[in-house]
DNA sequence: CATGAATGAGACTTCATTCAT
DNA sequence: AATGAATGAAGTCTCATTCAT
């Protein structure tokens, strides 16, 4: 913290980018890019006004680094851990939505939702980038594995787009309710996580050829989702 | 627009206030709140900048007037709607559901839920105002309804909880998407409509007793949805 | 004050300018001319903002309007109590001094000086007027009472200029003072009528021929003036 | 001026805070609180007007801060100069009140007292602290010497009080007139030093035990002031 | 005459960005 | 590389003045 500590200085020289884009990321969700200054994200990061400019030649171009940088390595991660896995196209979405959005989730990433969300129609450069590099890389995997369960039998012959739809937009509400109305001290909070876990589930037994040979219908949570945590 | 037009100055008195609600509706939804001009309302509305602040002490007050002119008018006009309702819980849910949402989502109400979601960390006032007039009226009409197809034996005994969220989640995420990603020019585009009766349907066939005689699974959307215009 | 009332309306018709005057000068001498709103004085005179402006071109002129109101009609009251004295120059001078500043001193009227010190400068009108109506008259007045006692023997030949300003200045000084200092709440107060007696009979004794036969100084104050309440 | 001289930049860094308060307090006083844009204290002090409000938050704060600091800088040298005084309480007086008001009457500072005049009803804070900082330090320690010098039989038994205003009152007063009509292009001015020997040498006279013993009164100005040049 | 809705110039203040150190 | 003083464009809000009713 101390401003003339070489060694903080020297240290952290490789750091300041992501420190910048970490301090960044936390202000742009919670405030908006608009109402956040360039010296608050400075001062976050531990650094003063003009180094941020050192490293982004603009406040808008921060911004595009902030969505580009955690957006790319989710996706990276998340196509990583897809090709690694083996099972059923079951497991394999269950393994995705639910290991790695979970885990998106609880990161810092998930307010790049409510970023893109709040800012695109004022960067029409951030529709193009999302659009190409989430949304249709996203929907290309999910799909994949989708009609590769549909192709082996496991799944019913249903309409691709719309499952994975189904699947992933409830997902994405609850990251932006987290960095909006769930991050204010209103009395009532949702239990991220298992609605995820209940809203998969639920949705992957409906696809599955046999809604459960036992009778249970699709609905039944398979799993201990204790109810009174999901969102009221 | 012309000052020494006589019909403009008094004809529009009254009509004002909403004309400068629509106008910031619209502005603040589309760039934000912090990234709208005060002026920029107030030309949308057809008047000058200091009209604007005959009738909204601030640009503050004005958004906090936005939000809760459009939630109540919808709020109330859904509860009527759901007041005037005959038959069984799942029609008026049905009704509900795809008759006023998807008023709601054709209108610029729609817009409110990305404003609230945008401005409710910068305003905690809304955060309040919002859970109370909006998150807990919904909920309390909508599990009401759930509550009575459970008592009546059309439902299965679900968590009416879970089953208002499923139900209702979304149905905001697709009013979201219209005024962020939606409304950029991309090559793709979402009917909204169709996905709201399509989830519709959806869940509720999943809460019946009898998950549709025929045989044919909950997930089957009941009608003629075209594929391909469903959000990728 | 009901602004439909045609009677109110009728009746002061007349009395208008006059009631715009006074809300005028009290508003001006508070909070000065610049942070005075026309609105304000308007409301406070019981009329709209647009009847200010069918008597007064605009604020300057009322603020002129004003100055110069309250100055003559006090010039004149001053000038017709000294036509029709008769006594001593001493007696003249004190009546003048302390019957007539008295009532200025406790009257709206006081104010003037305040308003003059804090905008004339910005209005250099208002110099040339004050000290043409104002401080050539009133000097003219009182300096020829004081040459006339000088000539009948009654005060030493002192410089006359000298002997009115030392009369006057610490007058204006008192009435400047009760509409600024003097009308906060500080718990220390001046009981100005008492100070200008005091003041006057110190200097009156002072000028005249024979300082108190018992030997005591021109500053033994006459007597009544209560010391405690004398400015600290 | 220049925006990339390297001196202007740094070498007045310090000098800043005074050259503000310098030229805020000029055009305070010359055309009133309300009356004087930002920018042009910014412009005089030789920045722009964003300079202004990286050492005073508000234009209301820099007010205080003027007011503030002619006031404790005077007060602060006229103790000093009372401490290291030596010889009869009239010396003493006469060395205060000639010199060191004398000086304030010719310094910038003498403004201060227009401005606590015209702005102390706008901003009750300056009351409190005007009347905390300077009455009634000024007169402790005036009423101070005044007390001494009866109790050393130099002066008549008078009341202390009024001793002290009949003193220093006028001398306010000259300050006032030096900063509004004083300051306009009247033909007729007013010999503010010469008024200031005068005034307090007859005071002192007055209320020293032996009022001459030559016979003359009290009211013969022991000096040379030339009588026209006083203020009519 | 009186009203008060409307206007728009102008004031205060903020903040992205620059650049000498 | 890092700092932070300085700038000035731009935004919020005020208010004197006008004018249709």
């Amino acid at each position: 913290m101390n401003p003339i500590d070489p060694v903080h200085r020297r240290r952290r020289k490789e750091a300041r980018p992501q420190e910048l884009l970490d301090a960044a990321l936390e202000l742009f969700v919670e405030k908006g890019f608009a109402a956040t200054r360039a010296e608050e994200v400075a001062v976050r990061a531990g650094v003063s006004k003009g180094t941020l400019y050192l490293y982004y030649p603009s406040k808008e171009e921060l911004l595009k680094a902030v969505i580009a940088h955690y957006l790319s390595s989710r996706i990276a991660e998340g196509a990583a851990q897809a090709a690694n896995f083996s099972g059923s196209s079951s497991d394999l979405l269950r393994g995705i939505l639910i290991d790695w959005w979970g885990q998106l989730y609880d990161s810092p990433a998930a307010g790049v939702f409510k970023l893109v969300i709040t800012e695109v129609r004022n960067f029409p450069e951030i529709a193009g980038f999302y659009h190409r590099e989430v949304v249709e890389r996203a929907h290309e995997l999910l799909g994949g594995v989708v009609r590769q369960g549909i192709a082996q039998g496991e799944f019913r012959a249903v309409d691709v787009d719309h499952a994975v739809h189904s699947l992933v937009l409830p997902l994405v509400m609850i990251c932006l309710h987290r960095h909006s109305l769930g991050a204010c001290a209103v009395d009532w909070h949702l239990d991220g996580r298992a609605f995820i876990a209940q809203h998969v589930h639920l949705v992957l037994d409906g696809l599955s050829v046999r809604p459960t040979a036992d009778g249970a219908g699709p609905q039944t949570p398979p799993a201990p989702v204790p109810p009174s945590t999901l969102p009221r």
